[in-house]
DNA sequence: GTCTATATTCAGATAGAC
DNA sequence: GTCTATCTGAATATAGAC
């Protein structure tokens, strides 16, 4: 159940859910279609099993920004935490990214509920460090917006990424020099003290 | 004819390539679908037509980009460009998006000859201005896939960005939020001078 | 050039044997 | 529970009248 789960990711994330036919699925799972049918009734249904397998995921990392926390590091960790899940599961980023690209017709509800007061939450937080001086005043939900978009870029868009550099896959160097960039972007463009050399 | 390749990106973005039917772009451009195969032949030709549409809008943004200009006046120039064809064109990012997202099958020979072969120009101008102590040593290319993520996501996560504003659609308000936040962290991530009151 | 009607193909779903 | 064979519906594409 858990390895059709994890197929049936990889599928919907490299054809969309209309690309997706439950014979190529069956045959990636190694079994027949019958039995897919069987497990989780309709393609429908599987498709949500696949969703709701991603949304904890993207509440997770959140976990990183603590009001104890000093903001350049609470960021920083925050920043690695996303990459690293775009890097090791990229085929869900792309499965949340198609989802939203069509209006996410499945995750109004995640949207508009748990995702937003989490956000809600974790800006609270950073309003805090901005009144308190630690950093400058930038707009804590569009800087979660634009940290989402840059780090997910790297999953989504891998194929943009691959061409412009040339580089047949991205390995250590390329989330490297992402790291590296996203982090220098938002700490200064946040007021904090940010050293070259720091991983 | 026009009309229908603006039906028709727009109902690709919605509803992706196997999501769209013929039958509903008939309905949507108000004529019997036999009408489109006599003009585009196949679905795969009127989806080639629509994507080589949007392809000159992505280079031509890049033309903010000149080595004469101060950096910041140049970045600053280019992100609202991008920005502005996030807002005025979103179907077109999306159809562009979900390309990207399934391999870009398609877009095979522009990413890794027209697209890479202006972003290495432009990287180029952004390491002249480097060389001149004009700005912070950063990854010019990487920089590019940044920006292009933080103004696309506008556009193609626009229903994410929406249900965590808790707004009906993104106006005036969300759009200049948006500059205003991708301008700083670019700019001061830069090591530039960016200023609160300045549009 | 434009449309109606139809042929063809294919995917989702299920019946029923084992 | 698992599989083969099949049904049903839908979507692309085209034939052929006007």
């Amino acid at each position: 159940m858990a390895h059709i789960l994890a197929v049936a990711e990889q599928s919907f994330a490299e054809a969309g859910f209309s690309g997706t036919t439950m014979e190529r699925l069956a045959q990636a799972a190694g079994l027949p279609k019958a039995n897919l049918h069987y497990y989780f009734g309709t393609k429908e249904q599987l498709y949500r099993g696949v969703l709701e397998n991603i949304l904890a995921l993207w509440l997770d990392d959140m976990n990183a920004i603590t009001p104890e926390r000093p903001p350049a590091e609470a960021l920083t960790a925050y920043i690695r935490a996303k990459l690293a899940h775009t890097r090791t599961r990229p085929h869900a980023s792309k499965v949340f990214a198609a989802e939203l690209l069509h209006g996410a017709p499945h995750l109004r509800r995640f949207l508009s509920f748990e995702l937003r007061r989490r956000v809600i939450e974790k800006a609270r937080v950073i309003r805090g460090w901005i009144d308190r001086g630690l950093m400058a005043p930038i707009d804590p939900i569009h800087l979660f917006f634009n940290i989402w978009a840059m780090t997910q870029t790297y999953a989504d868009f891998e194929v943009q990424v691959r061409a412009v550099l040339g580089v047949n896959r991205l390995g250590d160097a390329e989330f490297a020099a992402a790291e590296k960039t996203i982090t220098r972007l938002v700490l200064k463009g946040c007021g904090l003290h940010w050293q070259e050399g720091k991983p």
